[in-house]
DNA sequence: ACTTAAATTGAGGCAGCCTCAATTTGCTAG
DNA sequence: CTAGCAAATTGAGGCTGCCTCAATTTAAGT
């Protein structure tokens, strides 16, 4: 984003091998890696990671955002490309945990583990909304039961992240997750096709 | 259990004092809680602790797993003592969840996260083991859909206890864990009485 | 080349985990 | 009652990880 103001090259040079090396640690590891490693693999001491970023949460927000946003809008789109409401909702969520199993940063971030990193915090919020017009659409089409909120949806997700970063997984969890999500359409099977509804 | 057979007393009574730190700890703040902070409410230096317990996992073991047996005794007494096996069950999960709120320890253990704590995994299998028949007689009576098996059952419970642990806490996923278990039961609100069935 | 502002870093403080040699202390046999 | 021994305690220290900052190095512009 900011394409760095700073005169010297080395400078220059080294905020770009960390941030290289701060994606690659945080995709693989989570929010939580090392600053140590980073700044290790950047061939760096880590004051100068503190000086370029901050902190932690200024390395995250500097570098994860833009591409947890990438990931989020291939879902998004996805689920917008469904035909029926019902679809759209049910894409969305899958899509969702099944990248919060590959994404341990996404987790990590949803899971609001660092607060502080607003940019972060804002691809969050941006994605919930999204979710929450999701589940409106699909409330008023009648195939999600009124009784399953956009903020139940939202926690179920949560959830999924909670799971995702325990430590260690139980691979059950995920069946779970698809139970309460599936008990919360009220057409039994498929999606109630615009209002050819023998819904209700 | 082990009433110390140390000869000396000030160990005996520095190795009791370190229990009783320890549990405190434990209790309030999850097993992950600093020994240093145990060793020192017990006033006492770490060199003590490693001396007497080991290391962490040891000190889980010489004082966790009473406790959490005692408390999911009253569990599983409470729940065996339903008139259903549905509501055996019911009450079981219900119980369950309700202390991984209150017991964060109960949640680090069902998670795991100290596997050589033998006498805890110990107490936790026995649990999952009794989670087992329960889930077997509510199979045989017909209450509880064959798909959602025992395995499943401990993974929702394992997933209250992910819950529960990941920080910050999200208040909504009660909710999103209640409605995957709903959702086992095959009749639609009571308990089929014994065979009273108009159930499938 | 020289100056100078900017960038880097080494050293260090803090909290945790854990180890171990040196010291202290309780117990007991004489 | 005391000396001597085994047992227990501990201080010091090593390790990782977070973060800070004064001193030094270095790039860039005159």
């Amino acid at each position: 984003m900011t394409p760095d103001r700073s005169r010297r090259r080395d400078a220059r040079e080294n905020a770009e091998k960390l941030r290289s090396a701060a994606l690659e640690a945080f995709l693989a590891d989570g929010l939580g890696a090392p600053l140590e490693a980073i700044a290790r693999a950047a061939g760096v001491k880590v004051g100068t990671l503190y000086n370029h970023f901050g902190n932690r949460e200024g390395l995250i927000d500097a570098v994860v955002p833009e591409v947890l946003a990438r990931r989020l809008l291939e879902v998004t789109d996805t689920a917008r490309s469904q035909e029926t409401a019902r679809d759209r909702l049910d894409t969305f969520v899958r899509l969702m945990i099944d990248l919060l199993e590959r994404e341990p940063a996404l987790s990590d971030a949803l899971l609001r583990r660092y607060p502080e990193a607003g940019a972060l915090s804002d691809v969050c919020e941006r994605n919930a909304a999204i979710a929450r017009t999701l589940v409106h659409d699909a409330h008023r089409s009648g195939s999600l039961a009124e009784s399953c909120s956009a903020e139940d949806v939202l926690a179920l997700i949560w959830l999924a992240a909670a799971a995702s970063r325990a430590t260690p997984t139980n691979p059950g969890w995920r069946r779970v997750i698809d139970r309460a999500m599936a008990s919360a359409w009220t057409a039994p099977d498929e999606p109630a096709r615009s209002a050819t509804g023998r819904a209700r």
